[in-house]
RNA sequence: GCGCCCGUAGCUUAGCUGGAUAGAGCGCCGGACUUCGAAUCCGUAGGUCGCAGGUUCGAAUCCUGCCGGGCGUACCA
């Protein structure tokens, strides 16, 4: 158990047997007393932890809460000696500061347990699989996939650090009409290529990208498609252009730092039959049915606001097909949760598939969506032009290119994944307050240069050691201390609410923390007993940041 | 029209799922390097938490209704 919740339930346990003794003497006139709540207080003058017991139960004491919350504190037996001072606050809040002593263990935890400090099961081993990115493959990836990526991969390593048995997956959308379309595009720019004054409709893809893959392949065949029939060289097109941009997508992701587990064919679901076993089942249940030469699946049986068409009058399936095989095929891959990652402007697509889902058999609440706002690309406050269609957009690779791969992940997770988010490719580059990544990311190089200059002088060894820990008082040392006991439970909190950006304001506020210290006291000082507890100190710091930038994906230098 | 998300300091935002005097950063102004990395720190100013009700000991947080913004509302993916 973590050191917040213990400290939490002995004072929970002090509280209670205090106000029990309170009725036992005749204090309070009332045994019972409702669930009161021990927590850390935001405020420090409002003590280390707070209990409401005296507001709570006031209605059943018939007694004001000051009142009840001075017999509490009268009858407060610390045999373990770790309160300090006991306090009344405000509307009735006891609030109790706990010895130096209390705080300075956390200390040898986190040397303890290293890396693997914060690490909780809370997933129990539990099967769960994130689903991110999953971009078609008809061109690179842009910076919005990459705030995809940041966070999906950053939820998956906090799932994983908190004992879930975490798969990370792509979806290949390599079947339907936009393959089609690219394989169009290339064929047509093939052609152009021998000559051929073409005509490129709204619809066609026409990046650079589109030109050189026509290139490839006439490297590859010559000019055999020329002759072939048209359809199948559009396929042929559309295969080999597919090909080329997953292995691309899969190498920019790579240089981003993101691997993944598995990639997905969506293809492969209809070469398997599951998704006529899908359609066919639901036939089966009565909840598919024909209307103007359309199959429709009737979600309005499950929440939906309106059915939705799985089978085109042209005899075609829809993506939403294909889709609910491949949700039923998640769970029947034994996954207990599966979270997908979406851009914000799919999410009425939530209810078809929350569905597709049930009616498959399945809970829809053990699925869930994390839909990730639009990112606005700037330079120097002034907008980076986006277009798509004309191609001209800056991928991901010039992005990272540009600011870094560390910089660009931090970057995305700063902010809540629901709200939009400005990237400034100059500000991404600077290397001041501005820019929170170096902000962080100093503070382990400043840490690993003293301990540098500490072993140049002689220190080699940093051990516990119960006199240097008495030398530990300053408040910004205790401060800094209080503050890494929260990163297990901010960890925590960032996986149950899959909200990594909560770690990304843990690491920014710790590192805040440290450079106050820093510049206020001197760590390698005349005084060897007190040099050594403030080197166990700092080094505990350095880890915790670097277990954090690690679970972000973002790497914690030695030197910058 | 209906559905989802969002309105917090001049700007960008946090707020631990209901707690006390709403925290930061940027920007402005003023300070700190002959000693461990100034890529840092310290200080001042700046708020009716969009508006109005409701729930209770207690609301930025939960409920309702407005106002303002974004997105969605395909036999596209």
């Amino acid at each position: 158990m973590e050191f917040i919740a213990i400290m939490k339930q002995k004072i929970k346990d002090l509280i209670l047997n205090a106000s029990l003794d309170a009725y036992k003497k005749g204090d309070l006139p009332s045994s019972e007393f409702p669930d009161i709540e021990v927590e850390v207080p935001r405020i420090e003058s409002h003590g280390d932890f707070s209990t409401n017991i005296a507001m709570v139960s006031a209605s059943v004491q018939k007694m004001s809460p000051k009142k009840i919350a001075e017999f509490v504190i009268k009858h407060i037996n610390d045999s373990d000696g770790i309160v300090a001072k006991a306090e009344i606050a405000g509307p009735g809040f006891i609030n109790i500061f706990v010895n130096n002593l209390s705080w300075h263990t956390v200390l040898r935890r986190i040397h303890e347990e290293d890396a693997g400090y914060g690490a909780s099961d809370v997933g129990r081993g539990r099967k769960i699989q994130v689903e991110f990115v999953s971009s078609n493959p008809t061109g690179p990836l842009h910076v919005g996939h990459g705030r995809g990526a940041a966070v999906g991969d950053a939820v998956a390593n906090i799932l994983l650090f908190c004992g879930y048995d975490v798969q990370k997956e792509y979806y290949i959308n390599d079947s339907g009409r936009q393959i089609r379309t690219l394989g169009l595009s290339v064929f047509l720019r093939y052609r152009e290529s021998f000559g051929e004054d073409i005509q490129f409709s709204d619809d066609c893809y026409q990046g650079d990208y589109i030109r050189d893959l026509s290139i490839q392949i006439k490297e590859h065949k010559g000019n055999d498609l020329l002759g072939q029939d048209e359809e199948e060289a559009i396929l042929y097109c559309a295969r080999f252009a597919a090909e080329k941009i997953i292995a691309g997508i899969r190498e920019d992701l790579k240089f981003f730092g993101v691997e993944f587990d598995n990639w997905f064919s969506e293809q492969s679901l209809y070469d398997s039959g599951k998704v006529d076993k899908v359609l066919n089942g639901f036939r089966s249940q009565d909840i598919i049915y024909e209307k103007d030469g359309a199959h429709w699946f009737k979600t309005t049986d499950f929440g939906d606001e309106k059915d939705r068409v799985v089978v085109r009058n042209n005899g075609q399936t829809t993506y939403f097909a294909s889709d609910i095989a491949y949700h039923k095929d998640k769970f029947e891959r034994g996954f207990e949760r599966v979270i997908d990652i979406w851009g914000a402007d799919h999410h009425g697509y939530i209810p078809r598939i929350k569905a597709s889902i049930e009616a498959a058999g399945y809970s829809k609440d053990r699925f869930s969506v994390i839909l990730i706002q639009l990112v606005n690309l700037l330079r120097g406050g002034e907008p980076v032009a986006m277009s798509t269609r004309s191609g001209q957009f800056v991928t991901l690779k010039d992005v990272i290119d540009e600011v870094g791969a560390d910089a660009a992940r931090f970057i995305f997770l700063t902010r809540h994944h629901e709200s939009p988010l400005d990237f400034d490719l100059e500000t991404a580059k600077k290397k001041t307050n501005d820019n929170p990544v170096f902000y962080v990311q100093y503070v382990h190089a400043r840490i690993s240069s003293i301990v540098r200059k500490g072993r140049e002088a002689g220190i080699e060894k940093i051990e516990w050691d119960d006199r240097a820990m008495d030398m530990l008082k300053e408040p910004e040392e205790i401060n800094l201390i209080k503050t890494m006991t929260a990163y297990p439970e901010t960890v925590k909190c960032s996986a149950e609410s899959m909200e990594p950006h909560r770690v990304t304001f843990y690491l920014m506020n710790l590192a805040s923390s440290f450079h106050a210290y820093y510049n206020k006291h001197r760590v390698l000082t005349d005084d060897p007993v007190l040099t050594a507890g403030r080197l166990y100190l700092i080094i505990a710091v350095k880890k915790i940041i670097r277990n954090g930038l690690a679970l972000l994906g973002v790497s914690a230098p030695e030197k910058m």
